[in-house]
DNA sequence: ACGAGGATGCTCT
DNA sequence: GAGCATCCTCGTG
């Protein structure tokens, strides 16, 4: 690798509570190989987790149908597979919003990366975001953040931690304490109270939404 | 600076 | 047909 970012992680990182996997996601690193092998490198900064028994996790209705004996459908059968998978939406018809897997087997839930830090690669980056003039606004929100790694829907369902995938997670070297602040969800209806948003305190890449302390 | 409103398409508490 | 895990532009001060 080299000294920025150290192994990937592995599907065993993801395969616990969303919620510990949402805060453990903070400070590693979002890396995206371009076919021409050039690497777009972004710091986490801000997550949310999703999850079992939550309203506003896609897999709520899904829920019901599996503890009844039935089969997950539609987009969120996902949320119920291997963690380790990208989960990659539509939202409002306009942004992807990038997610990965996570939950203990069996139990639904995704860590939905709402922000992030460029490390490498930030010259296509805005190439990819033309009309962006601050460098925190190229990565600081969740549908601002795909566009400028280019990761769309054909990630979506894709294996973050196979070998050979162009999509992934690396952890940090250094393990220097990170100064982590908690708040309620962003941006959605149901479930406001639950705080499961976790971001860098202070930190100029977390997404504007609400004024991060 | 800030707030209102439109875009746009998929899913189905 | 309603409701979205959002962003951008265009008003007004």
């Amino acid at each position: 690798m080299n000294d920025l970012f150290g192994p990937k992680l592995t599907a065993n990182f993801f395969a616990r509570d969303p919620v510990r996997v949402a805060r453990a996601m903070l400070g590693t690193f979002l890396v995206h190989e371009l076919p021409s092998g050039e690497r777009l490198v972004a710091r986490i900064v801000e997550t949310e987790a999703y999850g079992k028994d939550d309203p506003a996790c896609h897999a709520f209705g899904n829920e019901k149908r599996v503890a009844a004996g039935g089969q997950a459908t539609g987009r969120s059968a996902l949320l119920f597979g291997p963690p380790g998978l990208a989960y990659v939406y539509l939202n409002y018809g306009v942004h992807w919003l990038f997610n990965v897997v996570a939950g203990r087997k069996g139990e639904p839930g995704a860590v939905l990366v709402r922000a992030a830090e460029p490390v490498l690669g930030v010259e296509r980056m805005r190439q990819l975001r033309p009309k962006v003039r601050r460098r925190e606004d190229l990565t600081n929100g969740p549908g601002k953040l795909t566009v400028a790694l280019g990761i769309g829907s054909q990630h979506n369902g894709l294996s973050l931690t196979a070998r050979g995938a162009a999509l992934y997670l690396t952890a940090p070297n250094d393990s220097r304490p990170l100064r982590v602040a908690t708040s309620g969800r962003v941006g959605i209806t149901k479930a406001v109270d639950f705080p499961w948003r976790f971001f860098l305190a202070g930190h100029p890449f977390v997404s504007p939404a609400i004024v991060p302390g």
